[in-house]
DNA sequence: CAAACCGGCTGTATCGTTTCAGTATAATCG
DNA sequence: CGATTATACTGAAACGATACAGCCGGTTTG
């Protein structure tokens, strides 16, 4: 039968296994207490003992037992993004997430991926990571005005950073882009061209960003003369099937457009079919500006007009940021605002 | 100075807390160990206590502390997906993730993203993983012909999933899309269209998938007829504006395709802004079908002829295909094919 | 009728780490 | 010189969960 395996001689030295603490207080003589003081360079380990643990530690490849920490210290060393499940649509996690990574590898901190479908509710993750103490700090997206999530960690005093801002008159780390110089700009750039009748493919209306972009747009508008064709029945969340339809309707109206601005590059591309599928052609009868988050359209349609917005630029910042406040520097210092990126 | 906060009346009760298995032992009034096993269905625990014990666990909402399990049984519960972090290029991670997420909500599984750059040694995440035994289970991409992770996680039997096969002679589970097939009913679709000199943009010649690729290519080749026309300057790994270039120098040669094949929709984007760029119109002098992650080429240039590949699926069933390896079922029910989708 | 068995429950040790409250030795002080 | 103090180190307890080896009262068995 044979069946007793013959562990336990393990008393400490065993080559196979992982290194623990025992391993290196067992190899240098000294205790585990020591050993782990040794490692946090405490102020009252002596000088020698601190090298030589210190030495044997990276000798052995010694790595701390993430779980050992969790449960004596609640330090999960995880850092959260929270998603939509339904985000894809605009398909900007995958740099999003290489970016939050870039910054990561250099910290213990993990990446968790931590979804929700967006017909439930949002705050069902937070609750979740604050209940159970899953994660560090946490990075979300979709942030709105008058954010329940953001009350809530703010409340509950945990580390976290918006994609995104809000208005509530809290002071929490973010990290957003300029929506309102994109729109601006994009409004100057119609008018440069003589365009007078803007059209704006907005943000969702309960996000933040709506409010930034269609600021921006009605500020060039006014700056720059011109008149707004209402086009509220879609947004950036729609399918693109719904856009497209929502904007031949418009074509084919009495009141159309010869000025098009979309807030993002997805969007665009139903902007264009429609606009076509109506027989106008852009730089012609009619001009578009896009965001654009990789390089397609300025491939695809020369003649609309990008403006790039550095996604993962964006990750690495909220990674940071979350980090930092980790650490606890004050929200202040962790508040980043990016540009639009001219794409010629 | 009031410094002693007054903690510890914790004696199990408290409701502020994070509730234990000692929680509920005290409100039962049963053993810890006893809970435990309850909580688990063990035969040795009498029914109605059992039914007890899960009353007063649903109604104090508990969770198991995962650093508690992890600490005592090794059991992480995380999936790690390790990516490239020049994988971005790409961008078909969002929905990938997407995928996993979906299938891993209703576990107890998180999903870790453990990134590397391509310029270190791959197997640097996995051996980490392996050592610090990260996580229960991995997903892998970029898939190579003989993979030296592969090999490595076979030796150690640790559960995985790639994604794309091997040719190893190893049984292990993959989702893989049949990008034979794709090259082969792409080729069919020019020759319908009565082009004979074929180009294909290659996946990167050390993944296995290329070797199916180009399979498909060439045997569709054979079968309706055409010549070849090399091409294997750049592949799709290259950046953009390197295959735009190279497409622009083949267009000029005197050996030019009058059909490609694009094994990606970024990368048919470069080549269809060279073969435009030309002079050529798409259609006409030459036709191009193209592999597309998400709806953008069908919308902009119709001409371009393209199936597309569920990557979301692709997530979903990479994370089936892990998590019934940690459950112990053998790798041959583990593997997956999916197939092109058409896009009229 | 003692021995073996069974169902249902529990105490103890353990995983790896950190914190707390020390201990032992040597140096400093009045 | 005895008492204080600093320096360098250490054992025990705890975090939450599970594996293991029991325990106890009652029934079956030979």
């Amino acid at each position: 039968m044979m069946d007793k395996p013959d562990k336990d001689f393990d008393t400490a030295a065993s080559s196979a296994e992982r290194p623990t603490l025992k391993t290196i207080a067992f190899m240098t003589g000294l205790g585990i207490t020591t050993v782990s003081r040794a490692l946090k360079d405490a102020p009252d380990i002596g000088h020698e003992t601190k090298e030589r643990v210190r030495l044997v530690a990276r000798q052995i490849g010694y790595q701390p037992n993430r779980a050992g920490v969790r449960l004596r210290t609640g330090k999960t060393n995880v850092i959260s993004l929270v998603l939509s499940l339904e985000e894809e649509i605009m398909g900007l996690t995958s740099p999003l997430v290489m970016g939050i990574s870039e910054i990561l590898a250099g910290t213990p901190y993990h990446l968790v991926v931590t979804p929700y479908r967006t017909a439930n509710n949002p705050l069902d993750p937070i609750r979740y990571i604050l209940e159970t103490g899953a994660a560090d700090g946490v990075i979300i997206s979709r942030t709105e005005p008058r954010d329940a999530r953001v009350a809530l960690m703010m409340e509950r005093n945990f580390p976290f950073v918006t994609h995104g801002r809000t208005v509530m008159g809290l002071e929490h780390p973010f990290h957003d882009f300029d929506n309102e110089r994109f729109a601006y700009e994009a409004v100057r750039k119609l008018a440069e061209r003589g365009r007078r009748r803007l059209m704006l493919l907005e943000p969702p209306p309960h996000l933040t960003f709506n409010v930034h972009m269609r600021t921006g747009f009605e500020r060039g508008v006014r700056d720059f003369g011109g008149t707004i064709i209402p086009f509220s029945q879609v947004n950036l969340d729609s399918s693109l099937p719904d856009i497209r339809a929502a904007c031949e309707r418009v074509m084919q109206s009495s009141d159309t457009p010869d000025g098009i601005v979309s807030g993002s590059g997805s969007g665009a591309v139903a902007l264009i079919a429609a606009v076509e599928g109506s027989g106008r052609r852009i730089g012609h009868e009619i001009d578009i500006v896009s965001k654009e988050p990789s390089t397609f359209l300025q491939w695809l349609r020369p003649e609309v007009s990008t403006m790039r917005e550095d996604i993962r630029l964006a990750g690495r910042e909220l990674a940071k940021a979350v980090i930092g406040r980790i650490d606890g520097r004050p929200a202040s210092e962790l508040q980043t605002l990016s540009y639009p990126i001219p794409t010629d």
